[in-house]
RNA sequence: GUGGCUGUGGCGAAGUGGUUAACGCACCGGAUUGUGGCUCCGGCACUCGUGGGUUCAAGUCCCAUCAGUCACCCCA
């Protein structure tokens, strides 16, 4: 061979395809019903979005973006997320002259230059939604009510949301200083990690896996503590209308986006069994990101689902789709002559909507009948010299073994009455 | 970027330095002269990830490298 797929990207085969288009079909449906429309942005972007956008300090700008000079030397990226881009094309098309909110969903490849692992590539497909123009906390509950709703319809069970709020700058800015302040004489104990943290963003502290570090920052204030009166507020109308909307959570002061364009509302959807990459979605809301890039002073709220996680998350469960087996006629044909009246009646049982499938290897009756077998068909029609020259088929009913003699002219129309029969 | 484990036919998997590298599944063919799913028989490997080294002899030992996998970091 002569190389293998680039590390971290996968190929989707046959054998799985009907999961991905169910799950998109869905993802689809749920974001239609909700109001959303389809955006399709480019893979790639100008190289400044993204710095910009997610923010130089992420951890995605700093070391996982793919990013590489075309042969006109600008820098471009392989989007490593979809909020930027649609921020982007919102602002490029002026969007915003139209009726607010304006709300968007996308589904799509994304690329970040990770280590792969359990549920992390390095290509992998998020869906994601973005509703621009709305402060209104009840879109907030509706966003995660809404990221809830697809999970369930999907027939995902045992997830839990986490929320929080990072507050707008002005209070995160306070609680920076606050923690800094509760960790200022500590300073020593904190890990070499820490270290670097507690003046570049102490928050990311609450992240550590040290022990040591977990005690230190156990009892120092959490941002919940230290909200402005205006985030405090809507946070708490925010968990007033998710209770309003029976969506159960829990409260994680730890939580901390990774991206630098959260404000006040923060969520994480977490499932167990799939590995150490247990969130399959995650949002919030960025109130300063639109006019941070160069437009109106709009608000704006969204999330994303890593569609990898959530079909891992189905196996572990074990959900099983409702992915329809497809009605398959199969044609078996003996001979160059027989074979002619078989393509014939393929087109026809096709264009009926029959899937009808042929031997093209001038096999024996008994392989084409194997193949027959194999590919699960309902019906599988004989025609020999024999049967050619009486002008008639043999029609086969598989799974019951029983066989009739059915006249060419009358086998179409009985196949299609069985067709629509069995729909 | 760091660490653990792994790398033998399409897939799974024996092989603990010494003649032609087990086996199972899958695949193809035959027993059945024109009829599938069961059974039986047969067929199916140029480099044992790659490169180097040790040895009379290496799939088996050593080194390097690549890849897979899991975990850290972070996230979907």
């Amino acid at each position: 061979m002569l190389t293998t797929r680039p590390r971290g990207t996968n190929d989707i085969l046959p054998g799985e395809i009907d999961k991905w288009h169910y799950l998109e079909k869905i993802l689809r449906k749920v974001a239609e019903v909700y109001g959303y429309q389809e955006i399709r942005t480019p893979i790639f972007e100008h190289t400044e979005l993204f710095q910009r956008g997610v923010g130089e300090s992420t951890d995605i700008v700093e070391k996982e973006m793919y990013t590489f000079l075309d042969r006109g030397e600008r820098s471009l990226t392989l989007r490593p997320e979809g909020t930027a881009s649609t921020v982007r094309a919102f602002l490029e098309h002026k969007l915003y002259a139209g009726s607010l909110p304006a709300k968007f969903y996308y589904i799509g490849p994304m690329f970040r230059y990770d280590r792969p692992q359990a549920g992390r590539y390095r290509q992998f497909h998020q869906f994601g939604v973005e509703a621009f123009g709305s402060p209104d906390p009840g879109l907030d509950a509706e966003v995660i009510a809404m990221a809830m709703d697809i999970y369930e319809q999907l027939g995902l069970r045992n997830l839990n949301v986490e929320l929080n709020s990072v507050g707008c700058p002005n209070c995160r800015q306070a609680y920076r200083e606050a923690l800094q302040e509760h960790l200022s004489d500590k300073l020593s104990e904190l890990c070499p990690t820490c270290r670097g943290r507690y003046s570049k963003n102490p928050l990311r502290i609450f992240d550590c896996k040290s022990s040591q570090c977990r005690q230190l920052v156990a009892d120092a204030p959490t941002i919940d503590q230290m909200l402005c009166e205006e985030c405090a507020e809507h946070f708490s109308l925010v968990q007033e209308y998710l209770q309003e909307l029976q969506v159960p959570y829990s409260l994680n002061p730890n939580l901390v986006r990774g991206l630098d364009y959260y404000t006040q509302t923060a969520f994480e959807i977490v499932a167990q069994g799939i590995g150490a990459q247990s969130s399959i979605g995650g949002g919030g809301r960025y109130d300063h990101l639109v006019e941070e890039c160069g437009g109106p002073a709009l608000p704006g709220i969204g999330y994303a689902m890593g569609l990898e996680r959530i079909l891992l998350t189905l196996e572990e469960q074990k959900v099983s789709l409702p992915i329809p087996t497809k009605a398959r006629v199969f044609l078996a044909a003996l001979g160059k002559e027989a074979q002619k009246t078989g393509g014939l009646l393929a087109q026809k049982l096709r264009n009926a909507g029959w899937v009808v499938e042929r031997d093209y290897l001038g096999r024996s009756l008994k392989a084409q009948l194997k193949a027959a077998d194999r590919l699960q068909a309902l019906y599988t029609i004989i025609i020999g010299e024999e049967e050619r020259q009486k002008g008639v088929v043999i029609l086969r009913k598989m799974q019951e073994s029983k066989q009739e003699i059915c006249a060419l002219q009358d086998v179409v129309p009985s196949l299609v009455k069985k067709f629509n029969e069995q729909i």
